[in-house]
DNA sequence: TATTTCACG
DNA sequence: GACGTACGTGAAATAC
C-alpha cells in the first residue's frame, strides 16, 4: 500500500453544509432539548451526513461551511445578500456545537475565510472531477454539473447528472449561470431582468442559446420584458459574475484534508449529553467496549423496554464461567451411559441437544446426543463419528433403543433450543420426542419478539456474554465443510456439550423473567410450547405436489416468455436482458426517450413496477411487455421450476420449515420452500395451486377465517356499529360504505364498496390519508375526508387507535389478546418518520398478532380433537388465516363439520368468528 | 453481500 | 423550500 494509491475510484463527496443547515432549520420541526435549546438543525445535518456516508461509503469527503465575515462578492457588490433576513438566534446557536460534533465524528470539515462554501466546492469539484458527487440543496450548484461531476440532494434524494439538469431546469448545466443571471435572486439581492422568471429565461435561452447572444440581440425582444431586458443590460455582467461559482481558487487544501479522522468519542459523548442526543449516545455506547458505566448509560436504561432492563438488573445464576469450571464428559462406554441415564431419571428434567449429519430435518441422521443436568456439567454421547481413526463408540441403534423410553416419556422434562428440530430428527429414528418442557428459543421470543434473532449463538452472546463455539469453527465452511460425523471427538465434545450446557443456562436466565410475567408465561406454556409437536408433525407430513403438472406449466410459461422477449426486441430495436433493470434503464430513458418518472436513491431512473405500470398506462408498449415478462419469470423461477426440485425423494412430498420465532407479531413464517406465498391472485398464478394435490383416497380441505383482523379490531375497540355489523352477518365492507356515505346497504355502489374496503384495510395497517389516497387514486384531501367520516361513524375505532398509540408511548409496547408483547423502542423517536413507522406498527401489531394467537390456539384444539378421535386426517399447511388438511374420504363429512366449529370457538370474542371451508382434489379447488 | 422486485396474508 | 407515508413475511435475480 503506497501513498500513490491516492487515485481512488471511490467517490469524493463534497457537502454543502451551509445549505443543509438552513434547509434543516426551516424544514424540521423546532426540536429542543429539555433546556429549551434548539437542536433541530443539528439533527438534520448530522442525519444527512450519516446517510451520505452510509449510501456512498466514500473514502474522502469534505463538509464545507461558509466562514463568518466578508467574501469577495461583498467587495464586488456591496448590496450582495443585503436583503437576507438576519439569522434567527435559534439557528445561530446551533452552528458552533454542530461544527464541533461534525469534527468530533471525524468528518473532514472545511471553513475557509474570504470565500463562500460554494466556491470551495466548485474548486474542489474541478480538481477531483471524475469521482465527485456534490451534496447540496442549492439549485445554483447545478452549474457545476457535467459528465464528471454529479449532484445529490440528500434531503429530497434527487440526483442530478447533465441530463437531469436539463430535465429539471430546461437548460443544460453550462447555461445555468445565464439562466440564474436573467432571473436574478431577490433574496441574495442579485439583480436580474424584471418580470423574467424561470419560464421566460428558459424560453429565451432555447431561442438564443446564451446570455451573451441574448444581450447582443436585446433590440429584438418585444414588449415590456424587452424593455426590461434592455434596461438590465448594464448590470447583467455583474449578475452573471455574482451567480458564477468559482472553480479556480488557490485553496490551501491537501488531499489528507479530505480524509476521515477517527472519531473523538469523549468529545462526542460530552456534546451528545449536553444537547441530549439520546439515540446517538446509544449508538456510541454500542461502539464502546466494554459499555461504559457512566451516568448517561444509567439514564438510558430507564428508557428501555421493561424486559430489557430486567435482563440487565437481574444477575443470572448461570453467569459466565471460565472453561476450567466446565466438566464435559465424552460417553464412550455402556457404564458411563448408564450412570448418566440414571441421573437424568432422578433429576426429572434435563437439557438435550442432538448432533446430526444435515440441517435438512428430513434427511438428517443422528451423530450424537448431548445432555446437561446443571450449569457446567454436561456430556456428549457420540454415536456415529466415522472419520478415519475415530474411537470406538457405542452402537447407535442399541443406544437409541435404550433412550427411546426416556425420550418418549412425557413426564421426563426436556429442555432444549428449537426442540422442533430435534423432534423431527429423532422421528427419523423412530423416536417421538415427548415432554417438551422448555424451549429457550421460544422463551426468548415470548419475552421479546423484536430481538433480531433467537438462535443459540446470539442468545448466549447477548444474555450470557458467552461466545459459543460456532459450527464453522470446528467443521469449516463453504463446500469443504465437514458434516458432524467427520468432526473429531476432541472438538465435537466441547461443542456439543456446550450446546446442552448453555441451553440450560439460558433457560435458567429466561425462566425467572417468564415467571414474573403471567401473561407471557401462559402464552409460552399454553400456546407456543404445545405448538411445537404440531408444527413438527405438519412439516414431516408435508404436502403432495404434482411435479409433472408443474413441469408442463414451466414449458408453457417459457413459451409465452419467449414470445414476450421477441416482441420486446422488436419494439426496442435491439437484443437485451428483460430481467436487468440497468439495461431496461438504458433502453427506456436513453434510447427510446421515455419520461423519467422517478429515480432510485442512488440516482438511477427507477424501473419499479408502479413506474412501469404508469408508463404502460401512458401508452408505451415496452413497459407492458416487460411487466408481463417479470410476472411470468417470477412464477417460473420461484414456483414451477423450483418446487419440483424440493420434493423429497423418499416421501414424494414437499416439506417446508415453519419458523416459530421470526415474525415480530407472532405469526409463523415458512421457508425452504415458503409455502405461505403460493400464488392465488392471478389466473396464471392460481394454476400453481392445482399442483398441490391430495393423496390417493384423500381430499384437501381448506378452512380460512373470514376477515379475522377486522373482527379483532371490532372486538378490541368495542365499537358498537362495527360489532353490530358483524353480529348481523353483514358484508362488512358494504356496511362500512353505507355508514361512511350515509346511504342504505342496497344503495352502495361497487366504487363505494371498494373505497370502504381500502379504508378497512388501511385501518388495520395504521394508514395515513396519504397512503389511502395512493391506494384509491384520489387526492389527499378526499382521502382525509373519508377518514374523518369513518371516524365520525365509528368513534369506538377512533378511540381505540388513539388509546393504542398512547399505550405504546406510555409502556413502550403493545399487546395482543393473549398478552403477546411487541416492543416499540422507536415510539418516542425524535425523527418523525421513524416515530410514525412505530406508531403504525403499534396499530397493526395487536390485530395481526391476535389473529396469529387465535389460529395457533385453533391448531392446538384441532390437533387435540383429531388425536382424541384417532382420525387419520392430517393438518398439512398454515397460511396465517387458513389451515389446510389432507382428509381420507371416509372422514371427510365428520372433519368438514367439526374443524370450522373448533376454529370458530378457539376463543370467545364479542364478535362471531366466521370460518369458510372448501374441499377439492387440489388446493385451488379447495378454495 | 445488498438491493430490488414480487409472491402471500 | 418543505421529514415520508399502510402492516408482516421469504425467495430469486441482478448489481456491487
Amino acid at each position: 500500500m503506497s501513498s500513490a494509491s491516492a487515485v481512488s475510484t471511490k467517490p469524493l463527496i463534497l457537502v454543502d453544509g451551509s445549505s443543509y443547515l438552513f434547509r434543516a432549520f426551516h424544514a424540521l420541526p423546532p426540536l429542543t432539548n429539555s433546556k429549551g435549546e434548539a437542536t433541530g438543525a443539528m439533527h438534520g445535518v448530522l442525519n444527512m451526513l450519516d446517510k451520505l456516508r452510509k449510501d456512498y461509503q466514500p473514502e474522502q469527503m469534505a463538509v464545507v461551511f461558509d466562514a463568518p465575515g466578508k467574501t469577495f462578492r461583498d467587495d464586488l457588490y456591496p448590496a450582495y445578500k443585503a436583503n437576507r433576513p438576519s439569522m434567527p438566534d435559534e439557528l445561530r446557536q446551533q452552528i458552533q456545537p454542530l461544527l464541533a460534533m461534525i469534527k468530533a465524528q471525524g468528518y473532514p470539515l472545511l471553513i475557509i475565510e474570504g470565500v463562500e462554501a460554494d466556491d470551495v466546492i466548485g474548486t474542489l469539484a474541478k480538481e477531483y472531477a471524475g469521482r465527485v458527487i456534490i451534496s447540496t440543496s442549492d439549485k445554483d450548484m447545478a452549474q457545476l454539473v457535467d459528465e464528471r461531476v454529479h449532484l445529490i440532494n440528500t434531503m429530497s434524494n434527487h440526483y442530478l447528472d447533465p441530463a437531469g439538469v436539463n430535465a429539471k431546469f430546461g437548460v443544460a448545466p453550462e447555461r445555468i449561470r445565464d439562466y440564474l443571471a436573467l432571473m436574478g435572486d431577490a433574496v441574495d439581492n442579485v439583480p436580474g431582468v424584471d418580470k423574467v422568471g424561470p419560464k421566460t429565461a428558459v424560453k429565451w435561452l432555447q431561442d438564443y442559446d446564451s446570455l451573451s447572444n441574448i444581450m447582443e440581440h436585446a433590440a429584438e425582444f418585444k414588449g415590456k420584458v424587452g424593455e426590461n431586458l434592455r434596461a438590465a443590460l448594464a448590470h447583467l455582467p455583474l449578475s452573471y459574475e455574482l451567480v458564477t461559482i468559482k472553480s479556480d481558487l488557490a485553496l490551501p487544501i491537501e488531499p489528507e484534508g479530505l480524509t476521515f479522522s477517527p472519531p473523538d468519542l469523549e468529545a462526542l459523548r460530552e456534546l451528545y449529553t449536553r444537547y441530549e442526543f439520546r439515540s446517538r449516545l446509544n449508538a456510541l455506547d454500542k461502539l464502546a467496549l466494554p459499555p461504559a458505566n457512566t451516568q448517561v448509560t444509567n439514564l438510558e436504561l430507564k428508557e428501555l423496554p421493561s424486559s430489557l432492563s430486567l435482563n440487565l438488573s437481574s444477575t443470572p445464576e448461570s453467569s459466565p464461567q471460565p472453561v476450567s469450571e466446565r466438566q464435559y464428559q465424552t460417553i464412550l462406554t455402556q457404564t458411563e451411559l448408564d450412570q448418566w441415564l440414571q441421573r437424568i431419571q432422578q433429576a426429572g428434567e434435563f437439557a438435550v441437544d442432538t448432533e446430526t449429519t444435515s440441517l435438512n430435518y428430513m434427511n438428517a441422521q443422528i451423530v450424537g446426543i448431548s445432555f446437561a443436568l446443571q450449569a457446567g456439567e454436561a456430556a456428549y454421547l457420540p454415536l456415529a463419528h466415522d472419520y478415519l481413526g475415530a474411537p470406538v463408540q457405542l452402537n447407535r441403534e442399541a443406544v437409541l433403543a435404550q433412550l427411546k423410553p426416556l425420550l418418549e416419556d412425557e413426564h421426563l422434562g426436556k429442555i432444549g433450543q428449537n426442540l422442533k428440530y430435534d423432534r423431527n430428527v429423532l422421528l427419523n429414528h423412530g423416536i417421538c420426542l415427548a415432554g417438551i418442557k422448555q424451549d429457550t428459543m421460544l422463551e426468548s421470543y415470548v419475552l421479546d419478539s423484536t430481538a433480531s434473532r433467537h438462535d443459540f449463538d446470539t442468545l448466549c452472546a447477548q444474555h450470557l456474554q458467552h461466545t459459543t463455539i460456532h459450527f464453522e469453527d470446528i467443521a469449516g465452511k463453504g463446500k469443504h465443510q465437514l458434516s458432524f460425523n467427520q468432526v473429531a471427538l476432541e472438538q465435537a465434545t466441547p461443542y456439543a456439550a456446550e450446546d446442552a450446557d448453555y441451553t440450560l443456562r439460558l433457560h435458567h436466565y429466561f425462566w425467572p423473567q417468564l415467571q414474573a410475567l403471567d401473561g407471557q408465561r401462559l402464552l409460552y406454556q399454553q400456546i407456543e410450547l404445545p405448538l411445537v409437536p404440531i408444527l413438527s408433525d405438519m412439516e414431516r407430513k408435508g404436502v403432495k405436489v404434482d411435479a409433472l403438472m408443474l413441469a408442463k406449466q414451466s414449458r408453457e410459461l417459457e413459451q409465452r416468455m419467449n414470445e414476450l422477449v421477441e416482441q420486446s426486441y422488436q419494439v426496442a430495436g435491439q437484443v437485451f436482458n428483460l430481467a436487468s433493470p440497468k439495461q431496461i434503464q438504458e433502453i427506456f430513458f436513453e434510447k427510446l426517450g421515455l419520461p423519467v418518472l422517478r429515480k432510485t436513491p442512488k440516482g438511477q431512473p427507477s424501473t419499479a413496477e408502479d413506474v412501469l405500470e404508469e408508463l404502460a398506462e401512458l401508452g408505451h408498449e415496452l413497459p407492458a411487455l416487460i411487466l408481463e415478462h417479470r410476472g411470468l419469470s417470477k412464477l417460473k423461477s420461484t414456483y414451477t421450476d423450483r418446487l419440483p426440485e424440493q420434493i423429497n425423494a423418499r416421501t414424494g412430498r414437499v416439506h417446508t420449515s415453519y419458523h416459530q420465532a421470526v415474525a415480530a407479531t407472532g405469526r409463523l413464517s415458512s421457508t425452504e420452500p415458503n409455502l405461505q406465498n403460493i400464488p392465488i391472485r392471478t389466473p396464471a398464478g392460481r394454476r400453481i395451486r392445482q399442483a398441490f394435490i391430495a393423496e390417493q383416497g384423500c381430499q384437501l380441505l381448506a378452512a380460512d377465517y373470514s376477515q379475522i383482523e377486522l373482527r379483532i379490531m371490532a372486538h378490541l375497540s368495542g365499537d358498537q356499529s362495527l360489532l353490530a355489523a358483524f353480529a348481523h352477518g353483514l358484508d362488512v365492507h358494504r356496511a362500512t360504505a353505507a355508514e361512511v356515505f350515509g346511504i342504505s346497504l342496497e344503495a352502495v355502489t361497487p366504487d363505494q364498496r371498494r373505497a370502504a374496503k381500502a379504508i378497512n384495510f388501511g385501518l388495520i395497517y395504521g394508514m395515513s390519508a396519504f397512503g389511502l389516497a395512493r391506494q384509491l387514486n384520489v387526492d389527499r384531501r378526499e382521502a382525509q375526508a373519508y377518514v374523518d367520516l369513518y371516524f365520525a361513524r365509528y368513534p369506538g375505532v377512533k378511540a381505540y387507535m388513539e388509546n393504542t398509540r398512547e399505550q405504546a408511548r406510555a409502556q413502550g409496547y403493545v399487546e395482543t389478546l393473549f398478552g403477546r408483547r411487541l416492543f416499540l423502542p422507536d415510539i418516542k423517536a425524535r425523527q418523525a418518520a421513524t416515530r410514525q413507522y412505530a406508531e403504525r406498527t403499534a396499530i397493526n401489531a395487536p390485530m395481526q398478532g391476535s389473529a396469529a394467537d387465535i389460529i395457533k390456539k385453533a391448531m392446538i384444539a384441532v390437533d387435540r380433537w383429531l388425536r382424541a378421535n384417532q382420525l387419520k386426517t392430517s393438518m398439512i399447511l398454515q397460511v396465517h388465516d387458513e389451515l389446510v388438511f389432507e382428509v381420507p374420504l371416509d372422514e371427510l363429512a365428520q372433519v368438514q363439520a367439526k374443524i370450522p366449529e373448533l376454529m370458530m370457538h378457539a376463543v370467545s370474542l364479542s364478535v362471531p368468528l366466521l370460518v369458510e371451508t372448501g374441499v377439492g382434489d387440489n388446493w385451488d379447488e379447495a378454495h
